[in-house]
DNA sequence: ATACGATTTGACCAAATAGTCAAGAGGGTA
DNA sequence: TACCCTCTTGACTATTTGGTCAAATCGTAT
């Protein structure tokens, strides 16, 4: 039972925090999602602001983590798989935009505690994705170049498609986006 | 004094939203920082969330309108001038992101009121960099191309990379994206 | 069965929050 | 001077917030 609550308290304070910022997460909304009682919940957690770095830290890293990774750790056509994910509006929320993204505009000038997490999480994925490009060179895939350059430039446009499909409402703004990026990244390609 | 109260409210108000957000901004902190008593906005203002949208309208609109309305209105070297600006670090704050970015993370999905003010502020930027690119390309600076296109993708890399540098702490992160952003928008250039 | 640490319960608290209001000051006009 | 409308003052309220705590319960090892 320990973990149960444990872990419906991380998943509820990543629901709450993704979808109202963690400002404007209200500690009761979290707990009767979770089922849990306020005080069985400090048990767990010194403070709110602990729970949401822990829930942060364990759903977002492990789910870029996971999401990348399987890419990088394939055995060949790391171009393709990437633009495949890249193109793949269903692991999107648009509505709601990124999480990280989101936090990071929240917190990351305000606590930093917040923004040591979130500096952590984000060069991550800046990471991944340079390994992915490493990857797709070393195969063979595209021409030498600064891969760590691309990973900031595809990293920075993904998140800037991501906002405008919720700024403008449109998910095709996104698609729109990421089409461009991947034309750009093709132009990488052996030639 | 009628005029200067309002002014110094939505000031305030506007630097407060900027700094901790919506939802992170406190009242009491507006009303000290602009010197003026409670009662007394709630005179110019029927509550806190009229007040700051009134702030975002009235302060970011008017800072994209005129900080790239005078390069499409200017007579040539539209992309030369374009680039300055999106070169000049002296015009961002690292530390805080995006003044509209920042509001559409953490209100867009919260939110309709600010939804419906920040989308028509973000078209209001989108279209500012299609005008400037339409420009280019009567003035001949650069070929036929989807123009509303490249300003959707200027603008989510721009996004982009302001994150970018406000996630990692390093400006140079935005400047390095910036730069890769201004030659693939010289590919365009005529040739 | 008993004991004991790990969990759960829910009432309680202090602080902060946005918002209200009645009284008054100020300045212009008749 | 008297009037009136705009604006200001600051005390007050209702509500929500995160956080505390002592007592009860559960689970398990002895």
């Amino acid at each position: 039972m320990k973990e149960n609550t444990r872990q419906r308290l991380i998943d509820a304070t990543y629901e709450e925090v993704y979808s109202h910022g963690y400002q404007g997460a209200a500690l009761a909304d979290i707990l009767a999602n979770a089922g849990v009682h306020k005080g069985s919940m400090y048990h767990f957690f010194p403070n709110k602001k602990e729970m949401a770095l822990s829930a942060i830290k364990e759903k977002i890293a492990q789910r870029f983590a996971t999401r990348y990774q399987a890419i990088k750790e394939s055995d060949g056509d790391y171009l393709k798989q990437l633009f495949v994910m890249l193109r793949d509006g269903n692991i999107r929320d648009f509505k709601r935009g990124c999480p990280l993204a989101n936090l990071v505009q929240e917190m990351s000038n305000i606590d930093e505690d917040f923004d040591r997490t979130l500096k952590v999480i984000y060069a991550q994925f800046r990471k991944v994705f340079k390994s992915i490009y490493d990857e797709a060179v070393r195969a063979g895939e595209m021409r030498e170049c600064d891969t760590r350059q691309l990973a900031l430039f595809s990293v920075a446009l993904l998140e800037g498609a991501i906002l405008s499909a919720k700024a403008s409402g449109d998910s095709r703004d996104y698609f729109d986006s990421v089409e461009m990026l991947i034309s750009y990244i093709e132009s990488y390609k052996h030639g």
